[in-house]
DNA sequence: CGCGCGCTTGACTAACTTCAAAGATGGTGG
DNA sequence: CCACCATCTTTGAAGTTAGTCAAGCGCGCG
């Protein structure tokens, strides 16, 4: 219940190994005045794959940014079926919640790092910087808008519609023409579009039969007719 | 592709329909000190059943406060497939969104009375006003949080179990220990569970067989067996 | 009164899951 | 460096849930 925290580290101990907060709260989109003031209350933590950051349930006394890895936010029901909410990439924030305790837990996809924020400094920021308000105001407006695409996702597309649909957000996430990385296993995709490891399996082969994606290995995938994954995606498909 | 605005009323033609918008602007949970401000650009508007506010694409000009009736978020796929992103009663604001465009449509499920605010001044309310700035924020947070949860269930529930969360969710929206009101059709339901109008219609029997529902017309629900139900949508049941 | 729309019910179908097992992969220690 | 083992992935066959197609019912409105 408590929260676990692998692998507690100073600034100062971790510089080696990772950027200290300060180059990264720098990095923060559109917001060089508040990186100064967050800078003072950013602590950087790594994460080994597997480790969990906290879980549903825990009090949420913090908000995170992603520095590298990935991590995934998950919820899970009484007999053990799993959802995986989100996967935290880089630049991404997390930890925003309208109650005292996280509604799900996150933990590390892969070996990760991430800047810790104390969530009263952070909202301390948020009360002096209406510019910094402004700006986490719209983030959390987009954040909105993607889980509503989603719930369109889930709700309305078949297991097929989904992988091309997850495929090509992942593609515009990483580096134009280059293979795409799934730092998540099978099971985390699975979890993730509301599907079976097994159907995962059985659709990418089938999308490597059709000559639309090569999956060099198992952590990642090449697009080769972006077009048609797109057309599948959109449930335009002949 | 334009909005569509089906009888634009000032207020003072509107008065003795609804209220005006000083009086709903003033009910802003929470925001004594931004109602005023927001009154002076808000106008109230009534829809009646089925008229469009907006649709997916339009350039989203205004944020809107739902003052009584229901509304529906809704996207739609290029086959026609249908989903119900959010029914948006009483006390609801939407319309946040982070580009240009709305990205679903609005419809009136029953007669409906929003107030409408421009985004300029609505945006400039956020920028001078950092406590109405915390109070949004939080509101979208929580927004967030709920679209979340609704992934959980689209993602991981069976159909009864979708239906029974969302007849909770609708019970706790209404007067305890009263009828549910449904101002929505099967349809509207079925598209907001991401089901078949007949699966609904089954499923509402079938509950209602059970004991742990009444239906004393289309559009409302008695809940005779809450803990029932609750078990039943946490995926706890037998 | 009659028409239309929304709701219900039934029989059949399809998509995805479940169960089962074999095949790859990768990390670790000898 | 290689062998081993746990874990992840793939594949096949059978089963289940919810969807599709079709028809009848009932309420409300004109």
């Amino acid at each position: 219940m408590t929260t676990l925290l692998a692998h507690r580290h100073s600034q100062a101990a971790l510089a080696h190994k990772a950027p200290p907060a300060a180059v990264i709260a720098r990095s923060l989109a559109g917001m060089a005045t508040v990186g100064a003031e967050l800078d003072r209350s950013g602590t950087v933590m790594n994460f080994a794959r597997g480790k969990t950051l906290f879980e549903e349930g825990d009090r949420a006394g913090y908000v995170f940014k992603v520095a590298s890895g990935a991590l995934r936010s998950v919820r899970l029901l009484a007999d053990g079926r799993r959802y995986v909410i989100k996967f935290l990439l880089p630049g991404d924030f997390f930890g925003f919640v309208p109650n005292a305790e996280y509604p799900y837990s996150v933990e590390a996809v892969g070996d990760a790092t991430v800047v810790r924020y104390a969530r009263q400094a952070f909202e301390g920021v948020l009360d002096r910087n209406p510019q910094a308000s402004r700006t986490f105001f719209n983030a959390v407006c987009k954040e909105l808008s993607a889980a509503q695409e989603r719930l369109l996702v889930m709700g309305r597309k078949t297991a097929e519609e989904r992988l091309a649909s997850f495929l090509i957000a992942m593609a515009e996430r990483g580096k134009p023409g280059q293979a795409v990385e799934l730092p998540m296993n099978r099971g985390d995709i699975a979890d993730y579009l509301g599907l079976t490891v097994e159907t995962v399996s059985r659709l990418l082969t089938r999308f490597r039969q059709r000559g639309l994606i090569d999956l060099p290995d198992n952590h990642s995938v090449m697009l080769r007719d972006h077009e048609g994954l797109t057309d599948l995606s959109l449930g335009e498909a002949a």
